[in-house]
DNA sequence: TTGGTTGGGTTAAACGTTTAAGTTAATGTT
DNA sequence: AACATTAACTTAAACGTTTAACCCAACCAA
């Protein structure tokens, strides 16, 4: 009923103790005798007082309970993309557990500034579109943890995809086969477009080029060097990317009868215009996709692709930040044959 | 290179001057000659001054930047229902845009007393899991606005769900139909289930029973009676929980050949269901969806739903909450004729 | 000259806590 | 009985800002 909210300095004036009594009451208990810690609390409950002002805490605890997750682009993007919502499923179920907040911060902001002071720690995840972020983050004194990229000194979690993808193309392609790959953020460019010579950007998504070491060794042991011409650069992992490829590769003569795919999302769009016009899947051309989201499952035939759980990549960022811990993680992957390629 | 970081009052120090000027110099310029900010904002510059502190701003201004989005169910939920995620990405756009941040809060929490002191606002997005929490958002004096629900004397942002369902029920049932509705949190139970004699919730999710109005309204007019025995309640717009309602519908007999569901994510998946079972749609069976997602768009046959723009109603939720507003909005809707109904 | 404004500062009191250090009385030890 | 220890509090100094209130010199009007 009072105009203005309680503040602790109030209650202890009506209660006649100090203010450090009233903190240690809801602090810490072991500075107070029970008896008078529960008084306490049943006065603070009565008069309608609901415990230390946060606000003040962050300022002079130091620590919120709130943690950044730093997100590769837009946040827009990313919560409709099915791997980054499911990485942050996992996050923020390790979070909550654990009493903290999520905040949710967009990897195209200019500077984490704004949030540095207040947040408890950064989980970033894949490498942010403003590259200066991440290392800002890196310099900065807070705990932080990277995944699905790399920074000197920063722990990080990550799976071998290099290995993933050599696995799964090797299983994959077959001898003489026509081999095209649709990658992801592979050169600067906002557009859909085959790469030819274009300078191969190495700093802003390490995993597609770890990707891109796999399917070209794997295709280099049956004797397949991958043109180029042949790789497709796509900017998003987003379907009307995906569809502008798709259909690139499909009218291409001659047309590749292995496609190596970067994401589910990427395959699955493929599959669907193949599909569409007619194409035989696997016989006539065979798909692979990376990651192993839900629609894959669902998709007849049953795309091959390599599976990582995001969810177990979101709860091991969220701990690994939490515990502290400073090393870097490697996570494992599944490779899961379905009938989009020849057995 | 100093062990501790510079404070405000060090630079104060060092330049020469009081701490009020430097505060002045980034928060309010007009209170300083043009010289002598752009001087002192160099020398911050030089000395590696950031700024003020955005912690103690927090205690100080009362105010964070930081606004609270609180979903209907646990973040992990609510980040891959397309539904909810889309209206997220409305939501940080606008954020974005106005320098807000996002802290996503779980609706199953307990209580907000862990972020009320130091959030600016709260977006509370369709009727948490646990209503208490709304209730408590209602009765604290931060800025709140509800989606998706009301309650009294909160601004809020709703579709006029009765309307809406009576008019695609009224697209899709004609004389004689025997019509089922797959609804969505109609009564309380953690299973999918026929709701026969069970009690309706009104409190935790009147959007649901809106929507039963209308299509009850709607089949009331051509004569039809919709018994309780066909009406199924789904705990959650979840794929698990429609593909067994889907099953238990198709069982019956006799068999339905009007469905309306309460969401796409229902409606798609009883659409498999069905075709493939060889059941012919929309001859032998007509259905609906409600949302309007895109994957509606990219089922054959198409999907009659109503489309309801997610994204408009984070972006109006955020700008009404920013501006203040008071009012109760209702966005319009979009009836969506497919091939899922005898046209 | 006098008195009123104004621009460009400064001072010092908040904002609402936590916590190291200090005080007291009671308990335990020899 | 003398002393050390402990339990249970209190005191007061931070935490790093913002901002109302005050001050002063310079300018202006009459």
């Amino acid at each position: 009923m009072n105009k203005t909210k309680l503040t602790l300095k109030d209650v202890a004036q009506q209660l006649g103790v100090s203010t450090a009594t009233i903190s240690n009451a809801f602090n810490r208990p072991d500075q107070l005798s029970k008896g008078k810690r529960e008084e306490i609390l049943a006065q603070c409950e009565r008069i309608g007082y609901s415990g230390p002002n946060k606000a003040a805490q962050i300022l002079r605890k130091g620590t919120s309970n709130i943690v950044a997750l730093v997100l590769a682009d837009s946040i827009a993007y990313m919560v409709s993309d099915p791997v980054a919502s499911t990485f942050i499923k996992g996050v923020s179920t390790t979070l909550q557990q654990q009493g903290k907040h999520l905040l949710l911060y967009a990897g195209d902001s200019n500077s984490i500034l704004d949030v540095v002071d207040f947040v408890d720690g950064f989980i970033c995840y894949g490498a942010p579109r403003n590259y200066k972020l991440a290392q800002e983050i890196a310099a900065q004194s807070k705990p932080a943890i990277t995944v699905d990229f790399d920074i000197d000194d920063v722990p990080s979690i990550n799976i071998d995809n290099e290995n993933a993808a050599y696995e799964v193309a090797k299983a994959a392609i077959d001898e003489n086969d026509i081999v095209a790959i649709l990658g992801l953020r592979l050169i600067d460019s906002p557009t859909t477009c085959r790469i030819y010579d274009s300078p191969l950007i190495d700093v802003n998504s390490s995993i597609s080029h770890r990707r891109l070491d796999g399917y070209v060794r794997a295709a280099k042991e049956l004797g397949i060097e991958i043109n180029n011409e042949w790789i497709w650069h796509l900017p998003e992992s987003d379907r009307s990317y995906a569809r502008q490829a798709a259909k690139e590769v499909l009218m291409s003569s001659p047309r590749p009868n292995t496609v190596l795919c970067m994401s589910d999302i990427i395959a699955l769009e493929l599959l669907h215009s193949a599909l569409a016009m007619g194409i035989d899947v696997p016989n006539e051309l065979k798909i692979t996709g990376f990651d192993g989201i839900e629609e894959a499952d669902r998709a007849r035939p049953h795309l091959t692709t390599v599976c990582q759980s995001s969810v177990a990549k979101g709860e091991a960022a969220a701990k690994a930040l939490l515990a502290g811990e400073e090393r870097k993680q490697i996570l494992p992957f599944d490779l899961k044959l379905g009938e989009t390629i020849l057995s």
